[in-house]
DNA sequence: TGAATAGTGTCTTTAAGACAGTATGAG
DNA sequence: CTCATACTGTCTTAAAGACACTATTCA
C-alpha cells in the first residue's frame, strides 16, 4: 500500500512514525452492519431499526454503526453494535453465529460521505423482542417476506436484477446487503450445519426440516430428509430422550437431538431442482 | 448506523447534511490488498511488492493502496491497484477475474494507524513481469510454495495454526490474508469453472487438470477428470480442433476445448479426501 | 519400437430421490 | 377411530472412483 510520504529515511522509522498524521487522508468511514436473522413461529425475520436522525430518518435500515478506530477490530465491532441494538445480553450472544459477510463501499451510498460498510451475517436462535437502541426510534424483528420481492428464492442469484430490489426499500443500500445475506444463508445451508443455530439447544428432525423448509423456501421430503441428517457424521447427535407430547396433530412422540461437532456438513445437503447450472 | 448528533429537526435534511464534517471521527483509513495467483511453469505464484517505505519498508507485501474518497467503490477500486502495480493494461485486465474476499481489520494490523484492509482475490494467466509501482522498490511473480508453510495445502482449514503462518513473513497481516485466498480458490476450483482464468482462452482437458493439481496440491485420475469435466454442462466447450503437436514425451494431439458459459458447476468436482468432514 | 499420453469403456460403490409401509399418539 | 406424523425399508437412478484398454505421437 502506499504511504503518506514515500522515500523517507529508511533509518528513522520510529520518528516517521510518530510525525504521520492520520488526518491527512479524504477521509474514508467504515461501518459494521449486521443482518441478523431468527426465525418466528416458522418465519425468517431479520432484525431492523428504524432511523431516528438524517440520513433516511425514519427508514428501516439494518442495525449497525462506525467502527471505533483503534479500539476494535470488525468482529468485535460487529458483536458490539449487535448486542447494542438488541436486548441480547453477553450470554445470548454467545449463542448466535456471526460471520462476516462482505463489504460494501460505492461512493454514494451514504450522502454524507464515502462510507465502506462491512456487512455481517448472524443466524439466531428466538431472540427477544429487540428495544430501541441509541440512534434507533425503534428496532423489530421484520419477516423477511415483506420485504424480498414476489419472485421468491429460487429464483436468480446474486447477479439477478430481479432480486437485487426489495419491496419495502430500505435505507443506504442495506436492501442489497439483505440480498446477499439471504444468497449467502442459504448456500451455508447445504454445507454447514448452521441451520441448527436457529434452534434451540435441543431440536427434532422436523425442526431442522422447517428451518431448511423456511429458508430455502421450498417443502423438502420428510423421510429423505431424516435419513438423510441421520447419515451426515457430525451432524447432530441423539440425546436419547423424545419430546413430551407429540405434534399438535397427533403422531409419535419425535426424539431429541443436539449440534454434532461437524464444521462442515460431507456429503452435503444440496437444495434441490435448481435446473441444472445456474448460468 | 448512529449518527454524528442524533436527535437533529428531522425537516432540515439538506442543511444537517451540509453542516456535517467528515473529518469529525476518528479515522479509519480503508485500502484495499490484492492477492494475484497465476500460473508459472505450472507452478503457483502470487503478485507481490516489495516495500519501499515505512513501515515495513523492504518486505514484501500485497499489491494495494488506499481507496480514493468519494471516487471509486470497492471493486474498481482493486481494479486500479491492480494495474498500477503491474504492468497489466486495460485489455489483459479483462481476462483477470476478481473477487472480493474479505475485511481485515485489527486495529494494530497496521503501526501508522487503524487500516481497514477490503482483501480482492485474482486469477490471472501467465502475464508479464511486472514493473515496480510508484511505492514498490520491486514486484515480482513470487512462488507460493516459498511462503506457504511446509505443512502443505490439504493439512487443516483456516482455523488451523500450522497454515496462519507463512514461511516467509510478509508485511502486516499479509500472510494470513494470503492463507484465505488460498483457501478461497481451492474451494472456488470446486464449485465454479474459475480453473479456467489461469489459462489461455483455449487450453486442453491436461492443462486445466494441472491447474487443478497445482492448486489443490494432489494429482487426480486423468481418465475420470477427462470424462469428469467434459460431463459437467456449460464448463467446457469443444473447438473442433486440437493442438499442433502432442505432448513432449508422445501421445495422441490433445482437442482444444474454450470455456463454456456456465458461471458454476453442476455437479461440483469435489476435492477427493479431506478425510470425512472437517471438524 | 518403447514409453507416455488422450480418450473411452466398464464395473463397483456411494449417495439421492421416489415411494411404500409400520407404529404412535392427538383430537 | 381417524389422521398426521416419525421413522424405516426398498428400489431406481446418478455420480464418483478404480481399473483396463485402444489409439496416437514423440523420442
Amino acid at each position: 500500500m502506499p504511504s503518506q510520504s514515500p522515500r523517507q529515511d529508511p533509518l528513522d522509522e520510529q520518528a516517521w512514525l510518530d510525525a504521520y498524521d492520520p488526518h491527512a487522508f479524504a477521509p474514508v468511514a467504515v461501518t459494521v452492519d449486521i443482518v441478523a436473522l431468527t426465525l418466528r413461529q416458522q418465519q425468517l425475520h431479520v432484525l431492523l431499526v428504524q432511523r431516528a436522525a438524517p440520513p433516511f430518518q425514519g427508514s428501516w435500515a439494518l442495525p449497525g454503526g462506525f467502527v471505533r478506530a483503534g479500539q476494535e477490530d470488525l468482529d468485535q465491532a460487529a458483536a458490539r453494535e449487535l448486542a447494542e441494538e438488541t436486548a441480547v445480553d453477553t450470554a445470548a450472544l454467545r449463542r448466535v453465529h456471526l460471520e462476516q459477510l462482505g463489504s460494501f463501499g460505492a461512493p454514494a451510498r451514504d450522502p454524507r460521505m464515502h462510507v465502506v460498510s462491512v456487512a455481517y451475517l448472524a443466524f439466531a436462535p428466538d431472540l427477544p423482542t429487540p428495544r430501541a437502541g441509541t440512534d434507533a426510534a425503534a428496532a423489530a424483528w421484520i419477516p423477511v417476506s415483506s420485504l424480498e420481492p414476489v419472485a421468491g428464492p429460487h429464483r436468480g442469484g446474486p447477479g439477478d436484477p430481479s432480486t437485487t430490489r426489495t419491496r419495502v426499500d430500505l435505507a443506504f443500500d442495506h436492501g442489497a446487503l439483505l440480498t446477499a445475506a439471504l444468497d449467502r444463508a442459504r448456500s451455508k445451508l447445504e454445507y454447514t450445519p448452521l441451520a441448527t443455530a436457529f434452534l434451540d439447544r435441543e431440536f427434532t428432525i422436523s425442526d431442522l426440516r422447517a428451518v431448511y423448509e423456511e429458508i430455502w423456501g421450498e417443502k423438502l421430503h420428510p423421510g429423505n430428509f431424516h435419513r438423510k441428517v441421520l447419515s451426515v457424521p457430525g451432524f447432530v447427535e441423539g440425546t436419547g430422550r423424545t419430546t413430551a407430547h407429540g405434534g399438535s396433530r397427533g403422531g409419535p412422540r419425535p426424539r431429541l437431538y443436539r449440534r454434532g461437532d461437524a464444521r462442515l456438513l460431507h456429503p452435503a445437503l444440496l437444495r434441490p431442482d435448481r435446473e441444472e447450472a445456474i448460468r
